[in-house]
DNA sequence: AATGAATGAGCTTTCATTCAT
DNA sequence: TATGAATGAAAGCTCATTCAT
């Protein structure tokens, strides 16, 4: 953070307010923002309170953000911004098996998402949708829809590989995927309650056991016939 | 659940169509603020708007919740109250096979859940424990163990018997009861969004796959070594 | 003030605030608003000293008015209801000589404004207009054009009557009041700061005195030629 | 005006075109000022508003004018610096007839005052003398008092000569200078406004002709007797 | 019991002014 | 000299809560 000011000053500690590059400023705002925003709501996050956490006044907060509301859509979009379309290009041209490839790529994916600050975007997004519609079109475009395809495509090629059941890709990307949004969701919710009786979630674990058990519940066995129930819709559609 | 109050309260006679209104009105206070809670969020929601909603003026609101923050746990505790407990009962003595268990009474009961407006609370709790940290500790203890303690023993019942593969019995219940809670979240919160492009999700349907789906990812099957990958970790973590 | 409350209370004083009636306080906010807005102008003003001026707190002012903004335009138009169409009706069948008509009609109905609260709303107009270019419309419709043609028409049926000279009718209408919008004017600028060297206008006096001046300039004195400089133009119109 | 400085100051070789902007900076400033407050009133323009309009920066104002309020004060000082001392200089010895010497001084006068940026400083004072009340006796004592003296003097003149009635001198002064300054008003205010219905003032021949029927009026046309009312008053009053 | 007018603390936002560069 | 990032007092407006009726 102090960058380019003469090396003779005070090493560490010294930055006066004006001397921390303008630049830094938003990024700071934002990450602010997203912190408080996650764990107290946007309607009970004063913006005053995001600004001191930033370490800056009212008055710059509003230097760099127009608005309260302009700086939570800042948050989500600069959040968002799509790590999902770097892995659907990283993906593009898988071959072979796609069980390997969903715990070697899905697995540490969701990992890195649960450990890092954009986990909150989840809980953000699922509290503030309904009062800024804008967010919800938004949000759908850059990650439900393209994360949705990148999983839906590799089970669909699973499925015409042969290697797992012809189950309803919708409902498995939903099997897949609901777990882990909740799973981040959580963290920012009764799991950041410290609650005496309870140990809390294994995230990590869990994310593995969780994708391997659906994966196992995928597969075609040979053997196996169905398990005490016929699957009863071989549909695909995805009714609303 | 309004409708079938015990006859024993008031003789025919006395119910006077206003005193029938006076008894209403905590229930009908609760569930207009749930919906609005639900949709609004805690903090958006102005008290008049409840009372206006439930057909009250802003006064007779505080007639019989004494803040809006006592209301908002009245609504919470309201809810919450012991579906499970009761679901609990019905299950302690059940034998045989777990999976037809789990299908018949697993199945149904979310999927009246979702149908009902306590399917809000889901997205109630998660939207304001951090902000009323009292919440957690009640609905820690009164859902999400015994829910998980619930599912939790049936599952290890499973795994003793012979029926399930040793999994982790914590990450499959979260298996299983995540994507039920996120679901449900997600009706109130995006789902509740007309997003042109996408369909939606068809709840009940993902309900009984994704059951049967964790299912037959826990069976044993007798030729089915492991798919890929080995079960790494003895079990110690919990949900909430 | 106190009206239908039991006489059994306090003849003065008594009334507590929640007994004033709701019905008074518009007026009560409004006389508040224009006073202030006159004295200080808008900007300056705070709503709350608008409330305070009025008796009632802050958020009573809003549960009148939406915005302050509001309030002003409801100051505008609640002192500007057509006091000139009241005129105009009454002047409409005047017959015979025009001068003792202005005479009569035109020095006291400025006598009563200069007089009257509503005088105020002259410099408040004047003040305001270019930062709510709405008023402008709505002031030169109600106020200007009425007012202009009232004037108009009685010197041009004394022209055309031969009692005064053809003259420029517009000129002569300025002539005739704009000393009186600006008398209104200063009454709420200078002449409301006490200058210890000047003494005032004595308003009462200047208006008759001024309604003379420009009666006998306008009058068609047979023997007299022009006073030292020929009327140069005949034109009629008024040119933007 | 800004162009004609005395050659005294600089030497040609050394006003480089950066010092010369220097020196006009101040200048600069309270034109853009002058305008500005003019059109939107002192507490609505930012002073930023005003730096940007002069061309320079914010931090820059605030070198020249300590304060927003010392910016205002410099503004209307400058624009009143006495260009009326130079006309009553003017006008001190004139002789003959009073009326030729008002056509051919006081309406070229008006119409250039009209014409100018100066001609903004009375609705400047108009709005904002109350919020300031030492411009008040400021203003009186450069602008009203001479002014009105000056007139006053010309036209108890005439009165002495008899050339003209034995008018109250005082309420004739403002006949004749109201109206010029309403005019003047006016332009700032309702004249700034795009009225479609309206066709505006023709100000120049407003000037030459008001002049002109005002001094017709106090002309003591021989066998004129009163039109129609007695001179009631002896002067008492003054206008600032 | 029920109402809704009234209150004022509290929040968002603006802007005159400062000061390190 | 000139800049503009930063500040924080102050203003507009909201809304939970009270209380006379």
């Amino acid at each position: 953070m102090p960058s380019s000011r003469p090396p003779s000053r005070l090493p560490a500690l010294a930055a006066a307010p004006h001397q921390r590059r303008k630049d830094a400023r938003p990024l700071e705002l934002l990450e602010a923002a997203l912190a408080l925003f996650v764990e107290k709501g946007y309607a009970s996050t004063r913006s005053e309170e995001v600004a001191r956490r930033a370490g800056v006044s009212k008055g710059t907060l509003y230097l760099y953000y127009p608005s309260k509301e302009e700086l939570l859509k800042a948050v989500i979009t600069h959040y968002l911004s799509s790590r999902i379309a770097a892995t659907t290009e990283a993906l593009r041209d898988v071959k072979g098996p796609i069980s390997p490839v969903l715990r070697e790529v899905l697995v540490p994916w969701w990992q890195q998402i649960y450990a890092s600050p954009a986990c909150g975007t989840f809980k953000l997004v699922i509290t503030e949708v309904r009062n800024f519609p804008e967010l919800a079109a938004f949000y759908a475009r850059q990650v439900v829809e393209p994360g949705h395809a990148l999983v839906g495509t590799l089970l669909q090629r699973g499925i015409d590989m042969g290697e797992f059941r012809p189950v309803d890709v919708d409902s498995a990307v939903h099997s897949l995927l609901l777990p882990m949004v909740m799973l981040c969701t959580h963290k920012h919710s009764l799991g950041a309650c410290a609650s005496p009786g309870s140990h809390g979630i294994d995230a990590m674990r869990f994310i593995a056991d969780h994708v391997d058990l659906v994966l196992r519940g995928l597969v075609a066995t040979p053997g196996a016939g169905r398990v005490g129930r016929p699957i009863k819709s071989p549909a695909t559609s995805r009714i609303p």
